[in-house]
DNA sequence: TATTTGATTCTT
DNA sequence: AGAATCAAATAT
């Protein structure tokens, strides 16, 4: 099953939980690319410094505005595609991160890997992920398991003072996530 | 108009 | 510890 515009209009940390476990797809035409959620981090409104739309409304931040179900694909560090979707009503600002996805039994740990991964960059932005075109998200019945959600600090926003520490990020604790984490995320610590 | 800085990843 | 690489934000 797709998941709906509804499913996004709500509070973005319920979203954000429940969205690991499902699945993201990419059709680019010549078969799917199927990933399982296993990583996503919040942000959450103008208040969150972390959240772009902290900026105010500008050209960029738009589309955080407008309506859920939407992708937001912006360019960071000039190298990488970062794959958000928008969340609750329309007029507040709020995405969810995409991560980390497990395809064909690999762990694609890290947001500018995924992108790459499912071929996925700014062209996709402000796209409707709600209509099984090009991309986008489902619910195939398969629960994840109580005690294997985990919640930490968001990567990469220690500028962002009080909001830098709120556990927004949201990780399925897997086999396949458990034997290689680190090292990458330490660097991030960096001023 | 110029400089700084990231929602990162890979190499040394 | 540093490079790669660029658009948006901020300073000038």
């Amino acid at each position: 099953m797709i998941l709906p515009r509804d499913y996004f209009d709500r509070p973005t940390l319920e979203v954000a939980r429940s969205l690991v476990g499902k699945y993201l797809v990419r059709d680019q035409g010549s078969g799917l690319i199927v990933g399982r959620i296993i990583e996503v981090e919040a942000y959450i409104g103008t208040e969150d410094k972390a959240c772009h739309a902290s900026k105010g409304r500008t050209a960029r931040t738009d589309v955080l505005f407008g309506p859920p179900g939407h992708a937001y694909v912006y360019l960071c560090y000039g190298m990488y595609e970062m794959l958000n979707v928008v969340t609750e009503r329309e007029g507040f600002p709020a995405a969810i991160l995409l991560r980390a996805v497990e395809c064909d039994g690999r762990l694609i740990d890290g947001p500018g890997r995924l992108t790459r991964a499912l071929g996925i960059d700014r062209r996709l932005n402000r796209c409707d992920l709600t209509l099984g075109q090009s991309l986008w998200f489902e619910d195939r019945g398969t629960a994840v398991p109580a005690g294997v959600l985990n919640s930490h600090p968001r990567i990469g926003v220690e500028y962002a003072g009080e909001w830098a520490h709120k556990p927004w990020r949201f990780r399925l604790t897997t086999d396949l996530s458990t034997s290689r984490r680190p090292r990458t995320r330490l660097s991030a610590s960096k001023k």
